[in-house]
DNA sequence: TCGCTGCTATAAATAAATGAATACTATGAC
DNA sequence: GTCATAGTATTCATTTATTTATAGCAGCGA
């Protein structure tokens, strides 16, 4: 009950605290925000007093942060993204379809397939911003750190509103070039002559696939990228066999799809936004047109 | 492109912003907040500005909250949690059980059956502060509204770790002086002549409950009331035939329980918190404690 | 109708936060 | 080693924000 009640930090001192964490140093955060050092090196002082812990142990070269900053950092992240999406929805505010909308996407998505169609949405609608972030998280959607996902399996959470758009076909591709130094595999068990294209990182989605398909196992590949769009550069430019969508392999003559009946996965693909947003003008016209477009691609 | 990227706005004034909405007025939120009506109003008139719209119409007895404004709360609310979710976790930190840990409950388990678990938790670790919110929000564990929760229902998020307590029982009551005036009923069936209590709110859960138990309408409740601990004490005070914890009912031998083949419900307790907060020492101990008092309450 | 209360708006006085300049320390390149 | 660079800590002048004080308006009750 302590009635002589210490004030409540000031939420501005929660801000350069994040950006001191993101950029290591009083002064790269002052640069950043446009502040000065010392001003950044005061907000933190209050802070680490008004929190009763420190933060950073002060160094030469930089402030190293104490466990006690890490242990926060998430909650600021938040406050973060949560105030991004609050400018988000006021800079929509009034008639028409405008202000910033964000959408997140995996890079093949992002690069390959969303620029055309926002393009044409955008036309559309010129008053409208868009930002995408290439992402496969599954929960930056209830957090607002993005409006709209797509997103290639069901999205579970209630509180959002999906909506499914097809199923991409994903198929084993290579290069002419590629198989007229090499050949052609006529079988699975063929393929393990030839320059494999995969999956770095592990996730519960990639443990699945090579659970699927042990012939497609991490010591089996050639070449590994955690980025599926640098699985598809290496494909296009004749590293060897790899996998990726059959649609946009199809647009590109060069690339040959291989043993179609034998492996082929289709991938669900949905698009996702928060519940709230469906009143909101700029979400409601977005994920309008990226279901339409997306639909449209997969049918093609 | 705006290179000349207007800043953004300082976190604080959303924190007046915030006030100002819960408030009314200028001067009630500069007095809750310790500032002065002037410096809210240019909070605000800040705010106004860096967002460009209007958030409040000027009048002489209190702000009005414009639409805009309305539709920014929740990101404002959500921040409030944000940073006193980090306050708490801040306040703990140290070696030991300490800090704030923040619960949530329904009324009568917040009023008839934590005290004494709570009081003895805090007997063992006396550096623990702890806050206890009556609610029945299903989703404010992930918004870390809350750390710790009493539910009466599975919890379904995934990022949530929770326990199961046991069942609790449910079943009808009434005081000895009201069935000595008005007799005992000896079947459903004859409920129909007594004063019956039971909820006023709709949820999803009281009206499956009385799709499972028609004779509990509505339109048959001779008392009706929103708090659970509300309908408690009109049974306490023999207004008539309601229902409540079994185990609550027996500690208090003026409570007679009816039909108690023909009317028994179990309701499935649990106790949740983030996974996230596992590690933290006051969580940790407090979940505990939570489990360990809650079953023993239930196998009483 | 008057006087009270509570609110916002505005202007001058004051307190507080910020910026500029500087000293000092560590680090890495030459 | 020496110099250049990048960082923090500190001091003091300045700008900015906040308070204090004041005026005006609306609603309410006697």
């Amino acid at each position: 009950m302590n009635t002589m009640t210490e004030r409540e930090p000031s939420w501005e001192w929660y801000r350069t605290f994040l950006k001191v964490l993101e950029t290591g140093s009083l002064s790269a955060a002052g640069r950043a925000m446009g502040l000065t050092q010392p001003t950044v090196g005061r907000h933190i002082d209050n802070l680490e007093m008004a929190l009763g812990l420190k933060l950073f142990i002060r160094s030469f070269d930089g402030f190293a942060p104490t466990d006690a900053a890490l242990e926060l950092k998430p909650y600021a992240v938040s406050v973060a993204t949560t105030t991004a999406a609050l400018r988000r929805v006021a800079s929509s505010h009034g008639t028409g379809v405008r202000g910033t909308v964000r959408l997140t996407a995996s890079e093949v998505i992002s690069v390959e397939v969303l620029p055309p169609i926002l393009a044409a949405l955008r036309n559309e609608h010129p008053a409208l911003t868009i930002e995408l972030v290439t992402s496969n998280k599954a929960d930056d959607l209830l957090h607002r750190e993005a409006d709209i996902a797509v997103r290639m399996f069901k999205p579970e959470q209630e509180a959002l509103v999906a909506k499914r758009v097809g199923g991409i076909e994903v198929g084993l591709h290579a290069h002419k070039r590629y198989l007229a130094a090499y050949g052609t595999p006529k079988s699975i068990a063929g393929l393990s002559d030839h320059s494999l294209i995969g999956f770095d990182y592990e996730s519960a989605y990639v443990r699945q696939f090579q659970k699927q398909f042990p012939w497609f196992s991490r010591a089996a590949l050639a070449f590994r990228a955690d980025s599926d769009l640098a699985q598809l550069a290496a494909i296009r430019a004749g590293f060897g066999i790899g996998i990726c969508q059959s649609a946009l392999a199809a647009k590109d003559k060069a690339l040959v799809r291989l043993l179609p009946t034998q492996f082929s996965i289709m991938m669900d693909t949905w698009v996702a936004m928060h519940e709230d947003l469906r009143q909101s003008a700029r979400c409601a016209a977005t994920f309008t047109a990226l279901v339409a477009g997306l639909s449209a691609y997969i049918k093609s």
